[in-house]
DNA sequence: CACACGTGGTG
DNA sequence: TCACCAAGTGT
């Protein structure tokens, strides 16, 4: 099963820039944190010119927040910049300027969660570590749990199926941990699976079973249109296209609903993606 | 634990 | 067309 897999990645792996033998941890770094949630083809460009243009934490960390947030540029999430930027502060402070090693130190830095401390701990540093993200998590469900998508919320059964699979030996075992990903990237896909090119096929459960649909309600609703997030991404949208800063009267000419505006701009600066007021003006953060 | 948090591609 | 989906984290 494993094995399969691994020979299957090593003939169809995608070659992105943030799996070349010369990547450094915090070229990985920055390449997880911009994939969180986005895909990989948006994430191609931002990540080339970021790591361009900060080569290193230090680098990261000398600049001022606001240009983080901008060079973010229209990935979203924005706070995943600020983070990025915080934590790229903790590691110049904390750790001499280099990405920590241990899965519980990187646990520790802003925008680092169990996954991507696992993440960068497996690819970055070849350690043995269960890296269950939403492509693992769908494979594992159809090959071991015969259903066609994973539990809303992850649960230690998840956990305790993808630490049964990890392999013992830490290097195949990183091996793994990306090419299980890649299979849910580009062949055991959420919406219409490729089986016919998948190297476990006949020991999937799901397809032993006839791919059976899901049964429960499932889904979540998702609608943007008019969200509070839609509104914060405007407004953002406006601070980052301007070298000044931004008067109250162009905010509002953004967002036409004058209370939702209102919330969104509270928001933002409470989240410290922006600062400043209606008689300094607004901008990104110093 | 449910919800907030951006954005754009796609079947 | 439009709802779903994309390498999650923090509260």
């Amino acid at each position: 099963m494993v094995g399969r897999v691994l020979d299957w990645y090593a003939d169809h792996a995608r070659d992105l820039p943030w799996r070349r033998p010369e990547a450094t941890a915090w070229e990985i770094m920055v390449s997880e944190f911009m994939l969180q949630q986005t895909p990989v083809a948006r994430v191609l460009e931002p990540w080339r010119q970021w790591v361009d243009r900060w080569p290193t934490p230090p680098d990261l960390a000398a600049a001022p927040a606001g240009e983080a947030v901008r060079a973010w540029g229209r990935l979203g999430y924005p706070r995943r910049a600020l983070r990025l930027h915080r934590a790229a502060e903790a590691i110049t402070d904390l750790h001499g300027g280099h990405v920590p090693t241990s899965h519980a130190e990187l646990l520790r830095l802003p925008g680092v969660g169990s996954y991507t401390a696992a993440a960068i701990a497996s690819f970055a540093h070849r350690q043995r570590h269960v890296v269950l993200d939403t492509n693992v998590r769908r494979v594992l469900a159809r090959i071991a749990s015969g259903e066609a998508y994973p539990p809303v919320s992850a649960t230690v059964a998840e956990t305790r199926m993808a630490t049964e699979f990890l392999p013992e030996e830490p290097t195949r075992a990183a091996v793994w941990a990306v090419a299980s990903m890649e299979l849910g990237a580009l062949v055991c896909t959420a919406r219409t699976p490729a089986c016919e090119r998948c190297p476990v096929v006949d020991l999937c459960t799901w397809h032993t079973a006839g791919c059976p649909t899901s049964t429960g309600p499932g889904r979540r609703r998702q609608t943007y249109e008019g969200t509070d997030r839609q509104c914060r991404g405007a407004l953002l949208a406006v601070l980052r296209s301007s070298d000044i800063r931004v008067d109250r009267i162009e905010l509002d000419a953004c967002w036409p609903a004058a209370p939702q505006r209102e919330r969104a701009l509270a928001s933002l600066l409470a989240d410290g993606l922006m600062v400043g007021d209606d008689t300094t003006g607004y901008a990104l953060p110093g």
